[in-house]
DNA sequence: ACAGTTTCTGCAACCGGTTTCATTCTGGGC
DNA sequence: GCCCAGAATGAAACCGGTTGCAGAAACTGT
């Protein structure tokens, strides 16, 4: 009939007038439906489905003052860590019926900044990933709004949090336990929390036990680095070579392979993320998973809580590393074991603080 | 002074009051500063800050119908392909200073569905990368939103076209100019359009030229599907084998390792979109790169387009893919050259019309 | 049939901006 | 010193919903 498409779409008072109501009722037909009589109900909704109206969510924000969206900010989706997680996160809004803002902060920290404080005004929180920014600029966005930390602890906001280093301790003592004494640690970029967290948990894995780890780096975490890293390695002796990521892992594996030094046979190699590619190298890479997409799900399940109890307590929430045994370690050569024997043993004392670097 | 912490962000009202003027003036003062006194404006301006006023957003879009949003609809996050157009989407929409809702469909035609209408409400329009909707379903869409596409192309909607066909039809001449006259193709999955623009390229490719092609698939573009495929191809006896897709690539790479085929010098590999591990795996693999931030980036410039004119023409932007050369191909042996010699020449006549899978 | 509840519904104010239109200033020309 | 165009400002309506409050309608029991 009168299919005016040229108008934009129909208002609420558009559905009242036509389904002889107020507004008001229409309104709450939709939000609290077991409000209105079952019968004016029906009309409504008869009415509002025919005029194809839906609710403006902004209108809907500016009246209630929550906007149903939440902001999600990554330092860099080239890095496929993050886009993994923010799946899980993704997944997780949808279900709460939130929709997300996404942001890339270019590893930027004034850009962060930016980002968050823009974000602020238009979602109910935001969730940081692996976050650049200081302390007291993270207490500063607090006021901004809701904020959920990924891997970064910070007084008073609530955190998930990866066991990096307990991915790291079961790496080392998986080593141990095929008999390797004497370990090669690649580390990756000075900087970052990552890579303090795994070097934390190696010294948790080391502490007390009779075993040479032997460091290189800082490295950039990248193929590359591992290739040069190899031939470190390779040079110190080492029965067995951690990495502070696949991606280095598999730079040590394709070098190795190049010299014709056997995997696992000569040098046994563990990397860390189990990145798809993980499983494909040759020999497939023994390395630690981290549960990604789970602590997306986790962050925005933190983030809810908080937006059903304002004010309430925050929670820190731990994720668990798991180490995916493959192929690319094995006990060591005979001999290698009874070679230099305790020459330096490492983590002997209580591991530092583990607030330094928040 | 009276740093009332708890009442909630101050409102242009506030700010009025504060600064003796009406709100209108204070809103000028935002949107159109030059339509205010200097004195004036200066006056705003410092009370504005005083209070760490901020114009809300939501507010804004209710009175203007403008939301200053975008969204961008991807099939799976964890599909290294759409991180990487999302990034280049994100920077370009930042630099117009517009917000980006993301949604993954999860390759999910019904939630794709869902997901853009309810965007729909909230934003000035929507990117959505390879839509698994049908064409009828999209151009449904197109009456509720501004529709940008990628990869796919409809009657009236403005797209980004990534040339994989002709990235293909690269590839295919690189191989005729080494020599090869007999190719394996491992076929992507069967209804996918990627996997049918490939194809597409490989015909083109192969068009006019004394050429065999032999095709494997449908396969599952994955790494597991590439090993198998590798025995296929060997024992076609085919002196090149072209992947749908980098992984694939590898695992026809790690499979030929295995069976000690030397490859470029037995077989020549070749793969598709480059990803990074394509650069590291031995020998580094010949492939074609896809622009793909670029392509995230020119599908938010179509649509800026759209937003500064609608209604104006729709435009299909094609964006060129690139053959990359590296190690993993080589001229045939000698002999092959002259072995089986032309036994079936493909490709003789027109490729098929191109809207087919529209 | 009537008072007392309980259930529905409408009025109107409000959320925080924008924008039209009218009114008040300002400054320049004479 | 006066008039007028143009600039600066304010009043008020509006965007599309929500919600507190009060009145109307529908039930209840007697």
């Amino acid at each position: 009939m009168d299919q005016r498409e040229g108008s934009s779409a129909s208002s609420i008072r558009d559905v009242a007038r036509r389904a002889n109501v107020s507004p008001a009722t229409v309104s709450r037909a939709f939000s609290e439906p077991r409000l209105v009589r079952n019968e004016t109900l029906q009309r409504v909704l008869a009415v509002a489905e025919e005029l194809h109206y839906r609710p403006s969510r902004t209108a809907q924000s500016l009246a209630t003052g929550k906007t149903g969206n939440i902001g999600v900010v990554v330092p860099d989706l080239g890095n496929p860590f993050f886009p993994a997680i923010l799946k899980g996160a993704q997944a997780r809004a949808r279900e709460a019926d939130l929709a997300v803002f996404l942001a890339d902060s270019e590893e930027n920290p004034r850009l962060e900044m930016e980002l968050v404080r823009a974000m602020a005004r238009q979602v109910d929180g935001v969730v940081i990933c692996s976050s650049r920014l200081s302390e007291s600029q993270l207490q500063q966005l607090r006021r901004d709004t809701i904020l959920v930390l990924l891997n970064r602890r910070v007084r008073g906001v609530s955190a998930v949090l990866l066991d990096s280093a307990g991915g790291m301790r079961q790496a080392i003592e998986h080593l141990v336990a095929l008999g390797h004494v004497r370990i090669g640690f690649l580390g990756g970029p000075a900087g970052s929390w990552s890579n303090h967290e795994r070097h934390r948990g190696l010294r948790a894995g080391a502490r007390g036990r009779s075993l040479e780890i032997i460091e290189f780096g800082p490295l950039a975490p990248r193929f590359e680095a591992g290739q040069h890293a190899a031939d470190l390695a390779v040079a110190a002796k080492v029965t067995a070579v951690v990495a502070y990521n696949d991606l280095m892992a598999l730079g040590v594996l394709s070098r190795l392979a190049d010299r014709g030094i056997g995997v696992p046979e000569e040098i046994s190699v563990v990397g860390f993320d189990d990145i798809p590619m993980a499983g494909m190298a040759t020999p497939h890479l023994t390395t630690v998973a981290l549960p990604l997409e789970q602590s997306g799900r986790v962050a925005i399940e933190l983030l809810l809580e908080q937006l059903a109890h304002p004010g309430s307590d925050t929670h820190e929430q731990g994720l668990p590393a798991q180490l995916i045994v493959r192929a690319s370690t094995a006990p060591p050569r005979n001999g290698a074991r009874s070679g230099l024997h305790a020459a330096r043993i490492e983590g002997p004392r209580e591991a530092p603080a583990i607030a330094e670097s928040l």
